[in-house]
DNA sequence: GACTAAACTGCATATGTATGCAACGGTAAA
DNA sequence: TTTACCGTTGCATACATATGCAGTTTAGTC
């Protein structure tokens, strides 16, 4: 790999970056105008300028007039963070996200998002360094009085947990495993989803079957792999071959290398993410020089978008997302409501998705 | 594509969804501590447990200690939300994102996360829907007080930008082009990045050039286009085919069959985004039957982490994302703590990174 | 026109925290 | 011992809004 480094105009400020011409200021304001500056300016009461922005309060259609126009003049906005304090809601919900350039997770953020945002919350969002636990996050959040806490690929330390919920915080695990008492979770069924891959081998009659673990700790892959082997067994089949990865592409590359130099070749593998199976298929295809599926089939899962790239054209196991994480918005939004503690674990099924990666299913 | 619903134990809620056992509640607070129930309980005035908790201020080692120690069994944490509406500081930034989907901009939101979180700032995520304009999302953020707006892939209206800079809301526009008085941007520089990109190929001895565009309305392809353009024409050279696409996969299929069943097949092409190229790269070779660089050539814009990958080996243009971000953030945090309302542009060099869609550079 | 009910309005107070100010205590200097 | 000073502390108030309550206006009915 080459780098060079592209011409960059003039190249006087420090690092190379370039500024340009300023512009005129803009005149500023003071100070925010408050709702007891628009009574004034409108001649009508505190009160009145709080419930002409309060839905559903008690003002006339004449005073309100009065109040929105003053409002407009003096670019009045309400003050959200005053309004919390007394109705102790904030309408932000906090986001913990554990890898958000994952695309898996950043399709996520975005669906809950747009969810919260259609249902007038805000999302407050937490990024956490791989290796961090998401204690530091939850102290700092609770600082802001959010609604609703929802954790996604992070664990929670019971500490923690048990302070949300001590505090009135509703948590919602996603994806995640609630081991902690008053956590609701969301996950899709990784075990089910195991199995069907287990069922799709069976009946493409493959007997030398592979699975390549996304972690050696999580729940997630452990849940997969084990729904996998369990129907594989009941099936009168074993697995043959597996190996260990980390869900990323790398790692796939190098479990397609590992397996296919051990002694068992396998005619079949189950990777525990397309991530990893975009991985195999590159490196059977073009450092093995092998066909897909011709030589080897490869199953991955989450269908993220590349699995329909041509190059791949991945059979894998869709996560339902919108399904999931409106489920997840709407069940964390009814315990805001509510102040319902019970804890609740939903499971939604996976689809498998068949494409090119594996031969067509016998009729 | 063949679509199976995987087995779901037992189904019986609706949309297939499975509810596990519900655990024991936990108890709840009746009402979060406050400072004031923190005072009496060690014994001091609630101005001395604000400074407590106040970096820097008064408090002899003596109080401290004993309001941390009341503060730890009543499980009192600072109410930012009120600290906010005093100090008039929210340490909240705003970061408005059009598509958190495309891996471009979710690496740039992650980034702008943890840079933020490190200096104690926190981001409140608005989401838009591709054909949004921001100035709901604007509109809807100036009641939680941010400190500071970032814009990214998202048009702001002259009203909104006026608001803004009227209500005393550093905004920085990233990627973006700065039309609107004292609002700031960061960008690549795309119109250098172009010329680079024109340079190699001149390097190369390619004389059937072809762009494909990224969208016929934004700046930022538009710019990438005229650099290229401007230095092909320096060099002595000319675009022979263009096509337009919209930054997508798809797109970038469609611009490669198109370009290909022209009159004048391009002996190198210029993509305005890594996605468009990998869908050029990925029809070239499986659908044309071609090789690429050997029939054709491919370079691509962003340096996405799939460029990498064996299937691509993409040539393209990388942004600095972390500088560009890092730098961005930086700005914006100057902006909020010296209310300096002057507006610049910073312009970022972009690298050129070559590797396996081009020949080998001749020495 | 009188009466009743409903709709509306403003007053006063509450929310949780920061901070200027004055008071206090102790130490060091004179 | 007096004075000055610094480090602490608490009081009182401010921040911007929501809301119960009582008073006032309006509409509705006879």
């Amino acid at each position: 790999m080459t780098k060079i480094r592209a011409p960059s105009g003039g190249g006087t400020s420090p690092s190379g970056a370039r500024a340009e011409a300023a512009e005129k200021p803009v005149e500023r304001i003071g100070r925010r105008a408050s709702s007891l500056d628009v009574a004034r300016a409108a001649g009508v009461s505190q009160s009145a300028v709080s419930r002409t922005f309060a839905p559903g309060a008690a003002v006339s259609e004449h005073t309100r007039a009065k109040v929105k126009a003053a409002a407009e003049k003096l670019g009045y906005k309400p003050n959200a963070l005053a309004s919390s304090i007394i109705t102790k809601r904030s309408r932000i919900i906090a986001l913990v996200v554990g890898d958000i350039e994952n695309p898996t997770y950043s399709k996520i953020v975005n669906l809950f998002s747009l969810h919260f945002q259609a249902r007038g919350y805000h999302v407050l969002l937490f990024s956490l360094k791989s290796d961090d636990n998401a204690d530091y996050a939850i102290d700092e959040l609770l600082k802001y009085r959010v609604d609703g806490v929802l954790l996604t690929a992070a664990t929670l330390s019971e500490a923690m947990a048990q302070a949300c919920a001590r505090l009135g915080a509703p948590v919602l695990l996603y994806n995640r495993y609630a081991r902690h008492s008053g956590v609701s979770a969301v996950r899709v069924d990784n075990q089910s989803a195991g199995a069907s891959v287990a069922d799709l081998f069976a009946r493409l009659g493959f007997r030398r079957i592979g699975f390549v673990a996304g972690s050696g700790i999580d729940e997630t892959s452990r849940d997969r792999e084990q729904g996998f082997v369990d129907r594989l067994k009941t099936l009168g089949l074993s697995l043959a071959v597996r190996a260990q990865g980390d869900y990323s592409f790398a790692s796939g590359q190098a479990a397609m290398h590992a397996l296919w130099a051990g002694e068992v070749r396998p005619d079949a593998i189950f990777l525990a993410s397309d991530m990893m199976a975009f991985g195999a298929i590159s490196t059977a295809r073009i450092e093995l020089g092998l066909s897909v599926p011709g030589d080897v089939s490869i199953v991955g899962f989450d269908d993220l978008p590349q699995a329909v790239w041509p190059v791949f054209d991945l059979t894998t196991v869709r996560q339902p997302q919108v399904a999931m994480t409106d489920a997840a918005a709407e069940l964390l939004l009814a315990k805001i409501a509510s102040q319902e503690q019970r804890a609740r674990t939903i499971l939604m099924p996976g689809d498998l998705i068949v494409r090119g990666s594996t031969p067509p299913i016998p009729a």
